[in-house]
DNA sequence: CCGTTATTGGACATTGTGTCTGAATAAATA
DNA sequence: TATTTATTCAGACACAATGTCCAATAACGG
């Protein structure tokens, strides 16, 4: 089905990649230019453009594998009871120095945007099928889903950047005890409480 | 003790600012050049390199009395029991449309990094003035404490962007309501739970 | 009104982008 | 191995934006 890779194209688009973590780790996503990378790849400058249009598709093609496999360990928790919260930090921690490149403070926003829209989405079906009640409105459950996923990956990004001596145990353990009761509380209410 | 600034500065400096707010809803921040600055303000090139060194000057030129008075609110607040989410959510509903340009999705990350600066030092007086103890670890406090922001900035953020049918006050319930018991939880327990 | 100061447009060197050559070279295939 | 095929490369090109400088002009404050 796939034609066969050449060797050569893969050797290029290799060199990239590894270029462009490095450089992430170095300066900063934001301030590697294409320039940079080819430099540091030693590839010719025209050859980059053969294969990619900008340095975003170098990075979405790091991060392409990562994501896929960070999708299907959290399909495979299904919605339940955040459960992805244990497999995103179980996972994340297999691959640290890389996650940390596109994640981390220093990998701009465009990895952080994909895992959040993952998350966003299993955040979602995991309210939807929450056996309760619904919030008190539209509006409170949204809150509560951009509340959740903002704090989950604002604790990851700061997990792989503070390097703290926590295992994923620990943080999984962490964001349930901070998480869980506010939820409870507002899937709980089903009357608005008076002033 | 300031030398009277001449109206033909003020004038200029004006239109860079009108100018970048409009640029930044329309295109979002990380597309505006220097060059689409100063067409767009009628200012000539030169003249800019006279004011500002590039356009993160001008956006902190802009954004600077919004912090200014976002500082003097939230101090007025004291480090009480989370009094400067109430205040914070006040203040940025009075300048919806400037906090939006500039926090909001398309803003950058240039002021949501110094809002989320200001909040990370109220939130760890607010911490470390809590009654009943410590938590376990200094870790876990670290971990809560970006929790929280992180948790803030992004309702913050989503309040501003999606314009949904809130006051500050029903977002500041919403947190205190999301935020308040596990933040409790973690602040009684001392020993460590078995597993 | 007059001296001071800001603005202006243009020139200039520099850096990065994106496209396109033709020639060299490495790989796939027979 | 010999031949075909595809990739790589250096260099050239047009273009956009940056940052600095200057002399002429306009606007300001007193």
């Amino acid at each position: 089905m796939n034609k066969k890779p050449d060797r050569r194209v893969e050797r290029t688009k290799q060199a990239l990649r590894t270029a462009l973590v490095e450089l992430i780790l170095e300066k900063g996503y934001e301030a590697i230019s294409v320039q940079d990378m080819v430099e540091r790849a030693n590839i010719g400058r025209s050859t980059f453009y053969m294969h990619y249009s900008a340095k975003d598709a170098v990075f979405l093609d790091a991060f392409r594998p990562l994501e896929r496999a960070l999708q299907a360990t959290l399909a495979q928790g299904g919605a339940g009871r955040m459960r992805y919260v244990t497999l995103l930090f179980q996972h994340v921690d297999m691959d640290r120095r890389l996650y940390r490149a596109l994640a981390g403070e220093r990998g701009g926003e465009l990895a952080v945007k994909h895992i959040r829209k993952i998350l966003f989405d299993l955040v979602q079906k995991d309210f939807a099928s929450r056996p309760h009640g619904k919030p008190h409105s539209k509006t409170t459950s949204n809150a509560a889903e951009h509340f959740t996923v903002t704090a989950i990956i604002g604790v990851l990004t700061w997990w792989l950047d503070h390097n703290p001596r926590w295992g994923s145990e620990e943080v999984e353990h962490f964001l349930h005890k901070m998480l869980a009761p506010g939820l409870d509380q507002i899937f709980a209410d089903d009357a608005k409480p008076a002033p």
